[in-house]
DNA sequence: GGACTGACCAACC
DNA sequence: AGGTTGGCCAGTC
C-alpha cells in the first residue's frame, strides 16, 4: 500500500546517523503539516529495518513509552547530542531532509 | 459504511 | 502556564 504511511517509512529510513526528526517534521516533509499523529501510528508497527529511534517529539523528548529509554541509549550510540534535560538537542541534530530545503 | 482511536503538534483559551 | 481542541491518515470495531 503506497500511502503517507509508506512514505513515513521511506523518509525515516533515510535519516542519517546522528540526526533526528520530530513527528511533525516528518509529516511536514511529506506535505502533511499536521499528520504527526499518523506518523506515530506508523511507528506503532515498529518495523525492524526502520531506525525509528531517530524520530522524536517536537521538543526532543523520546516517544514510545517503554522503549523510550532504550532508544535514547541507541541515539547516544549514534553520536546524537543530548541535552541535560534528557532530551535530544534538536538545535544540533535536527535533520532537515537530505536537501534541507523542504523545511524552514 | 460510519465512528473511534492512535507512540503527536500547535494553536487557542 | 496549563488544559482543551482541532487536524491529518489509516486501521479497527
Amino acid at each position: 500500500m503506497n500511502s503517507f504511511f509508506q512514505q513515513v517509512y521511506d523518509l525515516v529510513a533515510q535519516i542519517p546517523s546522528g540526526k533526528v526528526v520530530s513527528y511533525g517534521q516528518v509529516a511536514q516533509m511529506l506535505g502533511h503539516s499536521r499528520a504527526a499523529r499518523q506518523v506515530g501510528w506508523a511507528m506503532r508497527c515498529c518495523p525492524e529495518n526502520l531506525p525509528w529511534q531517530r524520530v522524536v517529539m517536537a521538543d526532543g523528548s523520546i516517544a514510545g513509552g517503554d522503549f523510550a529509554d532504550m532508544r535514547r541509549f541507541l541515539l547516544q550510540n549514534e553520536n546524537v547530542t543530548f541535552l541535560p534535560d534528557g532530551r535530544v538537542d534538536m538545535a544540533a541534530c535536527r535533520w532537515s531532509g537530505d536537501s534541507g530545503a523542504d523545511i524552514e
